[in-house]
RNA sequence: GGCGCUAUCGUCUAGGGGUUAGGACGUGAGAUUCUCAAUCUUAAAACACGGGUUCGAUUCCCGUUAGCGCUACCA
C-alpha cells in the first residue's frame, strides 16, 4: 500500500434534497480517512437526475459540509474559491461526453452490446424467474445478435439500451468493513449502461455506470459509501474489469436507523444537517456523534473527540458493520458537553437569533446582560432553540398564569405561603432601588425569623410570585437579571412590578 | 420469491476460545441545592436461538430466526 499511489476518496451526493445525517456520516468518514492517511478528499455532484437535481440543493450541501468543518481538495464549492482540480468536471451533468466516449469504446471492443428488449419483455422475464424461484436476472437474449439483425433493428429505429457483457465468473470485492463479499455469476446479469433513447440520439447513462467511470477516471482508490450500494457493487466491479481498470477498495457503511429500527427518515423528526443547525446543535457535537455512530475509539472508552483528534485516530478497520440506531439522547449529551466548552461569545452569537425579536426592543445595550442570561440558562438546554423557553421566567412573567398553574396552586394555598408572601410584598413596597441578592437574602432571613417558616415553604411561594414557576435558577443570579433587565426596554418586569401584579396591589 | 448485509446492556459500542463481559448515553438511588439544571458518588442492565468444532464457546463454523438493503432503462 505504501508504494502505491496516493489515497483518493470522494463524497458523491446527488443534489436532490437536503443532506441528512446518513450522508453526512459518509462524508465525514471519507474526509477522516483521507486526512488520516494523508490522502485526498473530493466532492463530486451526482446530478444526472436532471428532473430532481436543483442548484439550491447543491449550494446547501456545500454549506452543510463546510458547517460541519469539512473541506475538500477537489470539486465545486471549495473554501475561498479554490480551483476545482485537475480531474474535473466534477458534476456528472458536465461529463456526458466522457461517458459517451467510453460507451463507444466498450461497444467497439465487443464488451458491451445493444439490447433491443422492450420493457414488457423484460418484465415478463422477471415474472417468470420469480415464479420459478430463480434470481430475477436478464436472460442475455440480445447478447449475441448477429450483425444483420442489429442493422435491421437500427434502421427500423428500434430503441436500444446498452448492456455490459459480464464474464461468467464470480464477482467479488474486498470491503474494509465486511471482508470479502462475493456474488455468484448467476445472480448478476448484464447491467444496463445506457438507457434506451428514441431514434439515433444518445441515451442517458445510468448511475452504476457513471459512478464507476468517474471513480476510475478520478483515481478513487477507496469507495466509502452506504451499504445500500453493496448489491450494486458486483456490477460496478464488472465495469472496472471491462475497462481493465484497477478495482478499488470498498467500505460500505451500515444504515442509520430510527428508534423503531427502521431506516432513519424525515418520519423520525429532524434528520437534515440544516435542521440540526437550526435547532442549535453545535457542529462539533454532531460530528462527534456521527463519528461514534459506527466507529469506536481503540481504547473502547473515549467518547469525545474534536475533528482534528478524529482525523488522527480514525480508521476504517474499526468501523462496525451492523446498523446503528440514531440516539438523540446521546447527541444531546454531546451537545451539552460542547456547549460547556464553547466560547461564550460564540454561544451568544449563536443564541441571538432565537431572541432576535426581544433583543431588538432594547433601549440600552443588552449584550452584557444577555451574556449573563445565557450562562444561567445554558446548562439547562440540550440545544439552543430551547433557550427561549428557559428564559420565559424572565421575559414572559404572567401573574395570572402563575397563580392558575395547577402545580403552583397547592403550594400557594398553604397558610405559610400566604404569610411569606405578605411579608415579602410589604418589604418590596417600602423598598427603594433594585432588589439585589443582598437585599433579598436579608429579607428572607427576616421573614424566616418572623414567621418561623423555612426551606421550601419559605422559598417556593416567593419563587412562584417572582417567576411563575416553583423551580428555576438560583435567586442570586436570577434577581440581578430581572432587575437590570427591567431597565433595558426589553419588556421585562421588575421585582416590584411582579409582586404588585401577583398580589394584586 | 431471489441475492446480499447484519446480530454483545433499552441505545451507541469495547472485547474476544478460559474475563467479575469494559466504557458511554439513558434510567434508578444518594450527595449538594429553596427548587430545577449542572456537578459528584452509586446501582440495575447484554453476548438472539439451535447444532457442531473444542477439555472449554459469547468469541470459530453451519443452520434457524429476526432486522435491513438491493432486486429498475432511480440515484
Amino acid at each position: 500500500m505504501t508504494a502505491e499511489k496516493k489515497i483518493r476518496v470522494r463524497f458523491a451526493p446527488s443534489p436532490t434534497g437536503m443532506v441528512h445525517v446518513g450522508n453526512a456520516r459518509t462524508a465525514l468518514y471519507n474526509w477522516l480517512f483521507a486526512r488520516r492517511t494523508g490522502g485526498e478528499f473530493l466532492l463530486r455532484i451526482e446530478d444526472t437526475d436532471l428532473e430532481r437535481s436543483e442548484a439550491r440543493y447543491e449550494a446547501q450541501l456545500i454549506e452543510d459540509l463546510h458547517w460541519l468543518g469539512l473541506d475538500w481538495d477537489e470539486g465545486p464549492g471549495r473554501l475561498n474559491g479554490a480551483p476545482e482540480g485537475d480531474f474535473g468536471p466534477y458534476r456528472q451533468s458536465e461529463r456526458l461526453d466522457i461517458y459517451a466516449k467510453h460507451t463507444a469504446q466498450l461497444l467497439s471492443e465487443g464488451k458491451a452490446y445493444r439490447c433491443f428488449c422492450t420493457p414488457e419483455e423484460l418484465e415478463a422475464e422477471r415474472k417468470l424467474a420469480a415464479a420459478e424461484h430463480r434470481p430475477q436476472v436478464y436472460s442475455g437474449r440480445c447478447r449475441n445478435l448477429n450483425s444483420a439483425t442489429i442493422e435491421a433493428n437500427l434502421t427500423a429505429g428500434k430503441p436500444f439500451a446498452v448492456r455490459l457483457k459480464i464474464e461468467d465468473h464470480p464477482l467479488r470485492f474486498h470491503d474494509l468493513v465486511r471482508g470479502e463479499v462475493e456474488f455468484a455469476p448467476e445472480t448478476v446479469s448484464d447491467p444496463i449502461l445506457v438507457r434506451s433513447a428514441s431514434g439515433t440520439s444518445a441515451g442517458v447513462p445510468v448511475y452504476n455506470y457513471v459512478v464507476t467511470v468517474d471513480d476510475a477516471l478520478m483515481g478513487i482508490t477507496h469507495v466509502i459509501r452506504g451499504d445500500d450500494h453493496i448489491s450494486n457493487t458486483p456490477k460496478q466491479v464488472a465495469i472496472y474489469e471491462a475497462f481493465g481498470w484497477k478495482v478499488p477498495e470498498f467500505a460500505h457503511l451500515s444504515t442509520i436507523l430510527g428508534a423503531d429500527r427502521e431506516r432513519l427518515s424525515k418520519r423520525h423528526g429532524a434528520t437534515s444537517i440544516a435542521s440540526f443547525r437550526e435547532m442549535g446543535y453545535l457542529p462539533e457535537a454532531l460530528v462527534n456523534y456521527l463519528a461514534l455512530l459506527g466507529w469506536g475509539a481503540e481504547d473502547g472508552k473515549t467518547e469525545t473527540f474534536t475533528l482534528d483528534e478524529l482525523a488522527r485516530v480514525f480508521s476504517l478497520e474499526r468501523v462496525t458493520p451492523s446498523p446503528a440506531v440514531f440516539d438523540f439522547d446521546k447527541l444531546n449529551w454531546l451537545n451539552r458537553h460542547y456547549i460547556k466548552l464553547a466560547d461564550p461569545q460564540r454561544l451568544a452569537a449563536l443564541a441571538q437569533p432565537y431572541f432576535i425579536e426581544r433583543l431588538a426592543r432594547a433601549t440600552a445595550p443588552p449584550e452584557g446582560w444577555f451574556a449573563r442570561l445565557l450562562t444561567l440558562i445554558l446548562p439547562a438546554v440540550d440545544h439552543l432553540d430551547q433557550l427561549p423557553a428557559k428564559a420565559a421566567a424572565i421575559f414572559d412573567y404572567n401573574a395570572e398564569e402563575a397563580r392558575a398553574n395547577p402545580e403552583n396552586a397547592p403550594l400557594l394555598a398553604a397558610e405559610s405561603a400566604q404569610k411569606v408572601l405578605a411579608e415579602f410584598a410589604s418589604r418590596v413596597r417600602t423598598h427603594l432601588g433594585p432588589v439585589t441578592p443582598e437585599v433579598f437574602k436579608g429579607w428572607m432571613n427576616e421573614i424566616k425569623a418572623a414567621t418561623g417558616i423555612k426551606g421550601k415553604e419559605l422559598f417556593h411561594p416567593v419563587r412562584i410570585a417572582l417567576t411563575g414557576a416553583h423551580s428555576g435558577p438560583e435567586f442570586d443570579k436570577l434577581l440581578p437579571l430581572i432587575e437590570e433587565g427591567s431597565s433595558l426596554g426589553l419588556g421585562i418586569l421588575s421585582v416590584r412590578q411582579r409582586i404588585e401584579q401577583f398580589t394584586g396591589v
